[in-house]
DNA sequence: TTGAATGCAAAACCTTTGCAAGCTC
DNA sequence: GAGCTTGCAAAGGTTTTGCATTCAA
């Protein structure tokens, strides 16, 4: 299993780090995005803050995301749709993707051998593992005729 | 080893499939495309076609470059940037890269068991894998300090 | 108190679209 | 010749920025 990591923490420490501070939008932002399912892109975290009508600009959610990016908090998602898909990223109930290219259908796998080698390459090279992403583009069962 | 795929084979049949034509400027999105090295963006592409005094449209190559994607002949490649990266789907020579997320080394790595349990996931779901993209995140060995 | 962060709105970018003219098949 | 494509330019979206004000440490 990958060690399963402390979002609030490395983020925190992320700012620490670099002598930005924790305010109480970053901690907000940090909050849903944590809380949330799946995917989302910067617009739609934007539309719950309006939602619950608390006041947090775009711009704000457009500067943070890159921070909780590097803090391995979320990741990049390739949507199909236009502008940047994140997702968080989740340690626990791991599992990659595969997408049909026709239909769009996404297939979710989980396989310990591949983790495994994944852990191996990370020690051989020295580098510390935040998240990854591993997807198999290709036609699915329908899609082949 | 993923079974070579003849790109513009497969880009001219995704276009029979559909009744479209292989025009004259998709040929030479294709071309340059395929010998292009690593990542491009749409605009890039536009700009070296323009430095080499070939007329063709920014529109036509976004228009262009889902086909492309679909055929199997590129897939998408998270940029740290704005806007779509993508590259070449090479089957031969074909590795997957550790990114660090603090100073964005790039570490290239192959692993044949990897290789070898995607294809067997791949049969145990009936999926037809063109390509994949598989990203390891993390801290690269200066940046753990 | 002080440097950083936020909000707002404008600016900058990237992608998509409508339409007349030009090409494949 | 018919219908799909291209080019162009304008429209549509998304992301970034400048600056005055507010806030965390």
């Amino acid at each position: 299993m990958v060690k399963p990591l402390d979002a609030p923490e490395s983020f925190r420490t992320l700012l620490a780090r670099r002598d930005l501070k924790f305010t109480y939008e970053r901690r907000r932002i940090l909050d849903l995005v944590q809380h949330l399912g799946r995917h989302f892109d910067a617009d739609s975290l934007y539309a719950r803050f309006k939602r619950r009508k608390e006041r947090i600009a775009r711009a704000t959610i457009y500067r943070t995301l890159p921070l909780l990016l590097e803090a391995g908090v979320i990741q990049k998602s390739a949507g199909m749709g236009k502008g940047d898909f994140f997702e968080k990223t989740s340690a626990r109930g791991h599992h990659d993707h595969m997408i049909c290219v026709h239909c769009g259908k996404i297939i979710e796998f989980f396989n310990e051998h591949i983790e495994r080698e994944q852990k191996r390459l990370c020690r051989k090279y020295k580098f510390r593992l935040t998240f990854h992403d591993h997807r198999l583009f290709g036609y699915c069962k329908k899609c082949q005729a």
